[in-house]
DNA sequence: GTTCCTCATGATATCGATAACATATACCCG
DNA sequence: CGGGTATATGTTATCGATATCATGAGGAAC
């Protein structure tokens, strides 16, 4: 920079696209086309316009362009709840998956609940998405018709819903938690209690439970030891609390399953409080993997489920429909895994 | 429902507001009015014009609006991390308290990077907000011109930067650490450890350090056990490696302070996995109080920030310049309360 | 040298809403 | 009943970018 320093106008509006374009001698569809990524603009002109666009410090409005581009750039997400680490890895998966297409991510959460999600639909769909990422199947009848008109690709994740809007990513739920009590079965453990929240706003909680039930009555095992706590998404704390009203209900319970490791672990903390020995006095398994379940003491045995990916999977299906081809290819369902890790809880 | 089955168009594009202007028997203008909270339309014609906009479906486009109105509604947030609790809470306290202006978040995540933080205030200021929530003081040159030529409303949070931008909501993390420390040697450690992350990236935690080498220095005790361990921010199993290094090196620690409550965690449990007792054999602190803290056992003496709430004054802040007195009220900085609450692990 | 093609750039219309102004109708009051 | 005011609604221009078409310059081939 040899030349004397640029005085800056005290302009309190932001620059616009035609100023840049004044300032570099050229139109303004030229400083459209050298901002956008392999469009044919002269190395030349385009050094003009770049020093344009630093001088003024101007930075494209996307806003402005999405109107006449007809693509806001925008993907929706709706998770249950941002504090739970499980989600906030799936919200990150889709974040890390949408970067380098430029899509920008527009995320919200329902606390678990249709109503605030179907007020979130509609919130986000005001931005105009080009495709929208939500959590489970449940949704109300508004939030499924506001979608339908819409006209744009969706994904639902962490379930596998029985009347899927459009895509899917995820996995059975019910299968899982059934895959955690047979697994214990065969270690020997008979006499299975399960923890999980009071109401059904959670669905894969409920589904988890469900998997549960019929798990211990196809093996025939003693049924019935089933403690709500709480209303989901259910705290460390109240799996403490929970485990206390098992214990007390059903005292010769022999392994604990919850619907989560935030819920198995307060069970676990709650237990070693008490002086009790686990697994020997009594196996606690929770759900998720959290990191907290690996690297407690002991251990807590759970389900690994592959959050980021499935935010990722789900994103990049999104990505193939908005990108790709202009023809949906239908209603398609793509599993994720899942495993029962074990550790020293049980 | 007692008229036929309204037969749906197969319209592959949405509905526009001329569409519902149309079916309603007004013009586009009045159908804007209807939808806009608190302007006047007659009761009968915002009844047309509601019926028409389920009829078709219709939501509102906001990126067009926002061009004419010259608001676009958004507010950018960007945390290091959203998998931290305390930054998800922090987010969540932006997200409640923009929740009744109608404003909408646009989060982004640097992973401790100041180049990546670079990289998303330029790619959210293309969003043009209408005011921008930082978590830090530490940013680019350029990164400072770009917000400096956005002319939005800025609000930086949990530190207390030496040369803010603009508004700041936040405590010092210095004190905060220098108040832990003095509250356990209050109770007669003498002999204290630190535990943090290996680089500078992660500004709060080496504002944390600092804070607690001067204390040392102060109140005139043993230095230097410092162990650094991993790339922030340092995970429960960093921790847990943290601790056995300090362990090795400096046996006869008394106290060790931890960067955070993750690492706290993953540095008692590693001491119970090895049959220490805690607080007896080694005492350990943490930061931040996450809920692992409150209920794992021993419970974590922490230092407890109020992250929801810097959230929601953070947000707060900009609603006021935002939706108020055009005139900043220049750089206002906005204390945070934080505590030492102690536990059974010190 | 003429024709044709490619590549760089410009001109204009347009995306879908709202601001600002204009107009029409109803209502109020002395 | 006339003038003024409030209320409801319509008309037009506009926000800032991009799609599309138009144009011009330069080069290759014969």
């Amino acid at each position: 920079m040899g030349k004397a320093a640029s005085s800056r106008p005290i302009e309190s509006q932001a620059p616009t696209m035609a100023d840049v374009a004044l300032r570099a001698g050229v139109s303004a569809m030229t400083v459209s086309r050298a901002l956008k990524e392999g469009s044919r603009v002269s190395k030349a002109t385009r050094e003009k316009i770049m020093a344009a666009v630093n001088e003024l410090g101007y930075v494209l409005d996307q806003s402005a362009g999405s109107l006449s581009s007809r693509k806001t750039g925008f993907v929706a997400a709706i998770v249950p709840s941002i504090n739970n680490s499980n989600f906030a890895d799936t919200a990150r998966g889709i974040t890390d998956e949408l970067e380098s297409t430029g899509l920008q991510l527009l995320l919200g959460y329902t606390d678990y609940t249709v109503e605030k999600e179907e007020k979130l639909i509609e919130a986000m769909l005001r931005r105009r998405p080009e495709g929208i990422i939500l959590t489970g199947g449940a949704h109300t009848e508004r939030a499924r018709k506001l979608l339908k008109s819409a006209g744009i690709p969706v994904v639902e994740t962490w379930e596998l819903p029985s009347k899927p809007i459009d895509q899917v990513v995820g996995f059975s739920n019910e299968e899982a938690m059934g895959l955690l009590v047979k697994t214990l079965a065969r270690k020997g453990y008979r006499k299975f209690g399960y923890i999980g929240g009071t109401t059904s706003r959670d669905t894969r909680g409920s589904q988890r439970r469900e998997g549960f039930v019929r798990a211990i009555e196809e093996l025939g095992l003693p049924t019935g030891r089933l403690v709500s706590f709480g209303v989901p998404p259910i705290s460390i704390e109240q799996g403490g609390q929970a485990i206390v009203s098992m214990l007390e209900r059903w005292p010769d319970t022999e392994a604990v399953l919850c619907v989560s490791d935030l819920s198995a672990f307060g069970a676990l903390m709650e237990c070693k409080r008490r002086g009790m020995k686990v697994p020997q006095d009594i196996a606690i398994a929770g759900f998720g993997d959290y990191e907290v379940a690996a690297f407690c003491h002991p251990g807590i045995t759970t389900v690994n489920v592959d959050c980021y990916g499935i935010g990722r999977q789900a994103a990049r299906r999104l990505i193939q429909v908005i990108r790709g081809a202009e023809k949906k290819q239908g209603q398609e369902i793509v599993l994720t895994g899942y495993r029962v890790v074990e550790r020293e809880s049980t």
